[in-house]
DNA sequence: CTCGATTGCGGGTAGCTACACGTAACGGAC
DNA sequence: GTCCGTTACGTGTAGCTACCCGCAATCGAG
């Protein structure tokens, strides 16, 4: 019973996000990446050459903390900002040090990332995602009463 | 389907916990209170005069993080922080205009949190709740198979 | 082709969070 | 009573996030 008041969905949320964002910033520190700045790379990875407002889509974040976010990747020389063709746009992609990290960090990553989801065991992984979905998309929430 | 690679469960977590702060922190607003600094306030008035440790302990946050964020509720003439009796600490209370605030924002919130518990249904909500407690505190984990 | 509306970003400002380090106060050993 | 380890905070630094506003580029109507 960590806090007995507590109950407040969103701060239960945070909570959790923070202390799983504490662990896998600490398994991902030998690459020199965060948790978030892995997840973006991955991103404009899979992507192939987002613009900033694709990433932002995609990730559900705002364009302008995407813009510092991604401002900080290329001052590590980890991504490349490049002028698109409309002159308003900027393409993403990661640069050869870019996929080194992100080679360097998958597996940092992944061994994290078993260790909580056995934690919730395979059940629970499943239904905890749905559980997030249906919170950050209406559509998709069963709504039983 | 948002994000096809993501599955990441940290992402995940941060994601709808951004998302629901941002939904918290609008109903809020009318009593110009965030729901990190509702949350605070209500643990500061739960648990009597603590201190900054104790409220840090108790939100498992950060002293450092507790520290600034208190000095907000100061400046704003929410909280008080006033020296204890061991000099090196320091008691925390709501002012009355605290208090207002507090009463204030509460039903608010209230709505914000049915809002998503009906979203969730009464069964998911208790799934979710279980199942955020089980990946903060290993030992609260099932860990069913 | 020109003008107005839309789109894509950058910057300003503000809040939340953490880690590492330093300082002051306390408390016990002697 | 003195000294040293422990404890409680504050500060420096850094990252993540959002909202609002402004600028430049683009696009569509005429």
């Amino acid at each position: 019973m960590t806090d007995p008041g507590s109950t407040c969905l969103c701060i239960d949320l945070r909570s959790a996000a923070n202390a799983l964002t504490r662990a896998y910033d600490e398994a991902l520190a030998p690459a020199g990446l965060t948790v978030t700045q892995l997840s973006q790379m991955n991103t404009i990875r899979t992507l192939g050459a987002p613009t900033l407002g694709a990433l932002a889509e995609a990730t559900g974040l705002d364009r302008s903390t995407l813009g510092r976010n991604v401002r900080l990747l290329e001052r590590d020389g980890l991504v490349e900002i490049a002028p698109g063709k409309d002159a308003r746009t900027r393409n993403l992609r990661l640069t050869a040090k870019g996929e080194d990290a992100w080679k360097m960090a998958s597996p940092l990553w992944y061994r994290t990332q078993k260790k909580f989801i056995e934690r919730l065991g395979p059940k629970g992984h499943a239904e905890l995602e749905a559980l997030l979905a249906s919170l950050t998309n209406p559509e998709a929430a069963p709504n039983a009463a």
